[in-house]
DNA sequence: TCACTATAGCTAAACGTTTACCTACATCAT
DNA sequence: ATGATGTAGGTAAACGTTTAGCTATAGTGA
């Protein structure tokens, strides 16, 4: 075992000839306990002389806070995902706290892995974007009173309450599809990722409302689906590629809404392969929001997720909870931003 | 203070009617220990039916490693940073360990914080991408034996060993200057951070002795450079805009090279608001490999870091110090690959 | 039978904090 | 002088694990 010459409460109590008690007093800068400025003074500069360190897992041994929260997504080279985990590491940062981050991959055994290391570590709170299994691997959080928020997806199979911050997939889905549609489209088609993230589907609702509203048939032959499971960057980019190459079959598509920005990113590139021009030969709208979509000479209309409000508002509740002052539970939804752009021809001055 | 009921190895104990002692070995598979197969089902049975958690917390207190490394990086949003922690979070959970994460802003104030932090954690490994006051820093680490690696910048100002993995700045600046010059170009302008990152200075070192290598004379006019302190992705951006602008006041240049791809977005976006044309107007080459750079219609010339391969290196490198397996201090320095792209005019052709 | 060894498991100290409770002393009213 | 009260700080148990060292039992050879 190695042998770390620590300095401890110890050292710092013999160095200023007094008891351990007083030294942790001192440093934890107790309210209850009255210490004369001579001795506080001692102690504090025997502390600095020493070097001395505070031993979370001694102090968290004894029950108090770790310092650590726990944040898991599902993918790491998403940019929604992405903004909403700055934000969460900015505040926990501020707050003087440790950030723990895991990739699940989508993967409920990643996830249940990850969790019973937050376990082992007695994190003080989860921040997770759930897989479908979610709530069975975090119950035994849940069980514990460790705080968790869960993230863009509900935890799905559980009666328990929770709290749960998301964006609002099927607005952002209805206003695309409305701005298309306002821009002269009625052959939309979307690319779609159907999965077991109960919530996705929203998006299609979305889709589909707004067709309803402006009086616009569904065509399910319009919706072009990818089942992927285990999914990365580069699979999801080839689904959007062949889920593009399929839309392109039919003649009387004049734009796609591409309902994940990664599908979009294989969509455009077969697009460019075979000199489809956009917006000449076809619109598109994308549901998110990567850089590529201002950084292209076609400026992409797109659909902006509230990344670094979800996270900021997930963070709060956390430490609300932690410093012990939250209510109940918090569910909330959280509005997208539409960015219309030169990706989308209008036709309505053409007919 | 929270009291979270937890099963502790002594209800365990108590259920297998046997002593901690015993139900700690059993559960640690001792190899120094001989326990009875009768025994072992036993207590494997009671932690199973109790839903036993170990603590790392109290494990971590008596001396055995608490399954925690870190990693600090000055900037989430870019690039090649994420890439390295991508690969590190990667391998720190294949190895089991928990990851805990930190932006420094570039910040030496924030990166002596969450070292601090680290410290007090009794985090196991650091892994971090230093500010130039790193070496100070990580002193408290070093000092106590806690293994350290420096990415992609020196821990300057210490005369300590220690253990270093970087991408080859010089190479990569040489290689695209090279390949800006091979197509033609000899008034070539360098967009340049000028920084307190000591290893930054290498790319305006290889810019300057690829001119050299090719009997091109250097031309201090054509290093724009900008000094940055709290940098961020915005204020980047906007110095490459401003750079961009100052450098096409130039009529001779026809080649601008990046070298960070960050201000290649400032850049890009003045050119195109200017409708200056890429590379019919002006060639660029840029020194990072951001999605945009093949996403856009324009496929842009670019030197790829390695990402992926030097936060391999890295965590390899800490998990065998962590294992007891390492010999001495490494320092490698992992060539960047060129990508031409249709970003630059061959001008070879019409001289 | 005795001394010895091996086996299988137990006891208890230690890791570095926190905190309930105790103590020694001073002050004060009666 | 005495008991009560307040002050400033000390003592020691506890948190959940690990592990050195101990013990009780069984087996073995002379």
């Amino acid at each position: 075992m190695r042998k770390i010459n620590r300095v401890t409460i110890k050292d710092v109590a013999t160095l200023a000839n007094t008891s351990v008690a007083t030294v942790s007093y001192v440093l934890n800068n107790s309210q209850t306990r009255y210490i004369t400025p001579a001795m506080r003074k001692t102690v504090e500069d025997a502390a600095r002389d020493l070097g001395y360190v505070k031993s979370m897992v001694a102090s968290g041994l004894k029950g108090k806070k770790m310092g650590v929260i726990s944040f898991l997504t599902p993918q790491f080279d998403n940019h929604f995902f992405m903004e909403i985990f700055f934000a969460i590491e900015r505040i926990a940062n501020r707050k003087g706290y440790t950030l723990t981050v895991c990739n699940t991959f989508d993967d409920p055994v990643h996830e249940r892995i990850a969790i019973e290391r937050m376990s082992r570590l007695w994190v003080d709170a989860c921040l997770v974007i759930p897989t479908h299994k979610g709530a069975e691997n975090s119950a035994y959080l849940r069980a514990h009173k460790i705080p968790v928020v869960s993230i863009e997806r509900p935890l799905t199979g559980t009666d328990d309450k929770y709290d749960f911050i998301s964006s609002d997939n099927f607005g952002a889905a209805y206003d695309m599809t409305e701005y298309l549609i306002k821009n002269g489209h009625t052959r939309i088609a979307i690319a779609y990722w159907e999965s077991l993230i109960t919530n996705l589907g929203e998006r299609l609702e979305g889709y589909r409302q707004a067709l309803k509203d402006y009086g616009i048939g569904f065509d399910e032959s319009l919706v072009k689906r990818t089942t992927l499971v285990n999914r990365t960057e580069d699979s999801t980019q080839g689904e959007g590629y062949r889920l593009t190459q399929e839309i392109l079959q039919d003649p009387t598509v004049t734009a796609v809404f591409y309902s994940q920005y990664v599908l979009a990113e294989g969509g455009i590139k077969y697009m460019r392969q075979h000199k489809i021009q956009i917006p000449g030969d076809m619109s598109v709208g994308v549901l998110g929001g990567p850089k590529w979509v201002e950084m292209s000479e076609v400026k992409f209309a797109h659909i902006m997720q509230p990344g670094a409000l979800i996270g900021e508002k997930a963070a709060e509740i956390i430490f609300a909870k932690l410093e012990g002052e939250s209510p109940g539970f918090v569910q909330e939804k959280i509005p997208c931003t539409l960015y219309p752009g030169d990706s989308v021809r209008d036709l309505t001055n053409n007919g």
